[in-house]
RNA sequence: GGAGGCGUCGCCUAGUCAGGUCUAUGGCGCCCGCCUGCUAAGCGGGUUUGGGGCUACAACCCCAUCGAGGGUUCAAAUCCCUCCGCCUCCGCCA
């Protein structure tokens, strides 16, 4: 979300914004309608300041003067009343528009309608070379043993699997390392609800238009939430944090849920698209300030790669354009680390600085060193998302013999075995 | 699942039964000033948040804000309804 007064000062922004987003917003239907509740406000101001200047005077008024006061008054009533349901209605609208309004994409984003326009920023590491059949993931873990599809299927749907024996030590070794990793670097470990009420999606900005991809449970009225970053923001909204209490960096751990509606039938089989999953995430807030959110999202992008280079997988950085990444985003980088099995680079991660608009949604603030309260800043990123992660792990440290080599910074995880 | 208590402008707190004198009391903390070897104490002033107006800014003015949203009323912190949160107890339970 934008501030009003950004939006009134500077409307081509944003409706520029909303075009390089790919939004169907009307910037301009938008600011007359602010101009319309602001009008609407002083109305209401003036005619609520009148009603309790009444209030006084008929305090002090005698019987017969009551009454004629309440004749008088009966008249103005109904007028603040029609004003007030008019400012109500076109509030309701205005709240709507804001909720439609794009952050502003920095100025570095490729601008272009969808993922095609992306560019990446840089590849590293060496992709592995077989001197033997390699297998998919898929092909792998069955052969192991270490999976099973068709029963979780029968259990609980599409997409549905269950991991089983070494894999799952494997899984587990993947979290304790990210999130060791995140520690060392004085991030905060965190378990946090993934059972959400709306507000808490609303705020994050993933309602009202990811409503589709979220599991809701309408008996309790709560939501599964797709990621930590919606606790994570939900813990702090309609706060005034201290500036001393900045920057709050958070490694969220929760199983992440998502209903997959835009991409139904595409990668049904195997690892790479479940409904459920889990994720060690990376969230700070930090102060509003363009030079320090730009550090924290280099920081939390050098956090993911250097996990991905720690495992001994090959990525590409990737810089998102306008149109991939998302109606409140400042910057977006996603992480596609290399597949074999698909002999191309699939997302494994995906860096965000939302600038001021997740905070400004969810209310999240702090007083700064001169006592000024402001919106605060909010960024987020993978730091290890599984299975995915642990697909990409395996196929490429496959051996001939059908086993993984286990990389050397999670041996420690797994009572120093080499190979599983 | 059942029963009860509570929620006041950073923290504590008065006010809620009996609506108007609430422009929300007092203390603590914090900020500014005076005083003062320095500090503390003392004294004086200030100190919720949001929106709007006026402005070069500030000052100032208006409206809202007593967990949130509705309602009753000329008038709501106070009465009514719904929701949210916290606490206590009973039941069930990993």
């Amino acid at each position: 979300m934008l501030d009003r007064k950004f939006i009134r000062a500077h409307a081509d922004v944003v409706q520029q914004a909303a075009v390089d987003k790919g939004l169907d917003l009307d910037v301009g239907a938008l600011v007359d309608l602010d101009a319309r509740v602001r009008q609407l406000t002083e109305q209401v101001n003036n005619a609520q300041g009148a009603r309790k200047r009444f209030a006084k005077e008929f305090a002090r008024a005698d019987e017969a003067r009551r009454a004629e006061m309440k004749v008088e008054h009966e008249t103005a009533d109904e007028h603040l009343k029609a004003l007030r349901d008019e400012l109500a209605q076109a509030t309701a609208s205005l709240d709507d528009l804001m909720l439609q309004t794009p952050g502003i994409p920095w100025e570095g984003a490729p601008v272009g309608p969808d993922e095609s326009a992306n560019t990446v920023v840089r590849t590293v590491g060496e992709r592995p070379e077989f001197d033997f059949e390699p297998l998919s993931h898929v092909e792998l873990f069955e052969q192991r043993g270490w999976v099973e599809f068709a029963r979780a299927r029968e259990v609980a749907g599409q997409r549905a699997y269950a991991l089983k024996g070494d894999l799952v030590l494997l899984e587990r070794a993947i979290h304790s390392y990210a999130l060791d990793l995140m520690i060392q670097r004085s991030f905060t470990p965190i378990s946090v609800p993934v059972l959400v009420r709306e507000s808490a999606l609303t705020g994050t900005g993933m309602f009202p238009k990811g409503r589709e991809e979220t599991y809701a449970l309408p008996a309790d009225n709560l939501y599964l939430a797709g990621t930590a970053e919606v606790a994570l923001v939900g813990l702090h909204s309609n706060e005034i944090l201290s500036h001393a209490d900045l920057p709050l960096l958070y490694a969220g751990t929760s199983p992440c849920f998502r209903r997959e509606i835009g991409s139904a039938g595409r990668d049904v089989s195997g690892l790479l698209r479940v409904h459920q999953f889990e994720k060690v995430e990376q969230f700070v807030i930090c102060e509003n300030d363009d030079a320090i959110s730009a550090r924290w999202h280099e920081v939390l992008l050098d956090t993911a790669e250097t996990i991905l280079r720690d495992l001994g997988l090959a990525y590409e950085v990737v810089e998102c354009a306008t149109g991939d990444m998302g109606l409140g985003k400042y910057r977006m980088n996603d992480i596609n680390t290399w597949f074999p099995s698909l002999e191309k680079y699939r997302e494994t991660h995906s860096c965000s600085t939302l600038h001021d608009w997740q905070a400004r949604r969810a209310n999240l603030r702090y007083r700064d060193a001169e006592g000024t309260i402001k919106i605060a800043h909010t960024l987020n990123n993978t730091a290890v998302a599984t299975p995915r992660l642990l697909a990409a792990l395996a196929e490429n440290h496959q051996t001939a013999e059908r086993q993984i080599s286990v990389p050397p910074v999670l041996r420690g995880y797994l009572g120093g075995r080499e190979l599983i």
